[in-house]
DNA sequence: ACTTGCCAATTGCATATGCAATTAGATAGC
DNA sequence: GCTATCTAATTGCATATGCAATTGGCAAGT
């Protein structure tokens, strides 16, 4: 735990002294100053750093834990958590995890690349600004040899602008975006729509047959960093996910 | 406050007491012995009756705050929450609030009923024991006269035995349930498929139209409770959630 | 080198205490 | 009856204190 750690623990003066340092260390793993991996200061330290007793100081972390952003263990300290790699219900996942979690064999086939502005269509599709540079990918996902989602992606340049020089013949988008860039918030949505004929043809169903189309948009600190359409071929796929009364189990 | 209410709470002497006395809580509150509008014991009661200091009990009841099993006022005490009608993603919602949500006129009708054991081809579907007696309702949802969702249901009669008894053709079934039974557990799963001839002539859209198809199956304490196939014009419908990397915010 | 044992750092937990904030219900005053 | 006021119950928050449990890393011994 660097003295620069320790500096960057402000308080805001608002509401409940644990809460304020509980946003404060909560805006410095979102916001990608203390990436996964790093140490937060020992209790202690913070206790004197911020002039609050040290149950107090506790108090704050240990709903952190609980929430997930840092783990906690005697003796070693806290560090920042990595973001596990799926949720409940939809995610983030990673689609060669995904695939190998089916116990099949994963490939990827980038069917086109264009960098640069976006057609017209292509900002209505995806919500964009004529202006923005974008690189755009059409992906397929196979698993043992047979199609299992097709993506289309666009990419804001102006965010990750290192996507430029990727090359996502060898790691997918996805998974190379969950290395190279931050997100702070993410939209789902999923709807059930027709295949077009030349969707279909790339998925090897039927034309009009049923998929589910799950689109999702991602941001950090408000700048999007990416939009991707997953198109699954509706008859051999479903999301499952648990619940109790309250929430997710 | 009754003494019944205080006795009801049994630490089981595992892990830390504040989480002994967090379990015992929200046992008593997802078994339903506890239900919604209860009054739980004030701080001073519980720490009495179970022998912990104060902010023991404190810690207990603001975590299970925290996980939305009670709501805590100053002065007026602690009660068992009321469980939210909706979550994230996709959840429990009552259709009619559903409808309402969107603006629309909600109407409904029960377009058949039986009782008693399931059809070979029913089990199957929902996956009952033959030997199982339920009850299997097929109601349309309708929001200003057009169509939208068609909803197929059974529900157990040996763990709901007023469903018998029960009239779904003023309050839908599924609201009937949400009065006049508990859950503990529930389970969803979400496809895309192509629409019936039969169903797609009462949702009003083309045979093989694409729909997403929501499976949900319920149960309280290990015993089944109902189960529900809800079919949705995949054109007209989709569901948003929104999440941070370390879960839905 | 390798093992053993010990020390100290760090978190986990519980308690006791005191005061602040909120507000239901009682009481007093009109 | 109605309103203003007071009181006390209840939760919210912070502190200080002490001990327990875990374990990284060092030191001593072989």
């Amino acid at each position: 735990m660097s003295q620069t750690q320790l500096d960057a623990v402000k308080l805001d003066g608002a509401g409940p002294v644990y809460d304020q340092i509980r946003r404060a260390i909560r805006d410095l793993v979102l916001g990608g100053t203390w990436p996964p991996g790093t140490s937060v200061p020992p209790e202690h330290a913070l206790m004197e750093q911020l002039g609050a007793s040290r149950m107090t100081v506790h108090r704050a972390l240990v709903q952190l834990a609980r929430e997930g952003l840092i783990t906690r263990r005697r003796r070693s300290g806290t560090v920042v958590a990595t973001p596990p790699a799926s949720h409940a219900m939809l995610d983030i996942l990673s689609i060669p995890e995904e695939v190998a979690q089916l116990g099949q064999l994963y490939a990827h086939e980038v069917l086109s690349r264009r960098d640069g502005r976006p057609s017209a269509e292509l900002a209505l599709r995806f919500g964009l600004k004529r202006g923005e540079k974008v690189v755009h990918l059409v992906t397929l996902h196979r698993g043992d040899d047979t199609p299992h989602v097709l993506e289309e992606r666009v990419i804001h340049l102006a965010t990750v602008p290192a996507a430029a020089d990727g090359d996502f013949s060898e790691t997918p988008a996805g998974d190379w975006l969950l290395k190279n860039s931050l997100w702070s918030q993410a939209e789902h949505a999923i709807s059930a729509v027709s295949a077009e004929p030349e969707d279909a043809a790339l998925l090897g169903i039927g034309s009009g047959d049923p998929c589910l189309l799950i689109e999702r948009r991602t941001w950090n600190q408000g700048a999007p960093v990416t939009a991707v359409r997953l198109l699954y071929p509706g008859t051999r796929h479903r999301f499952v996910g648990r619940f109790g009364p309250y929430g997710p189990i």
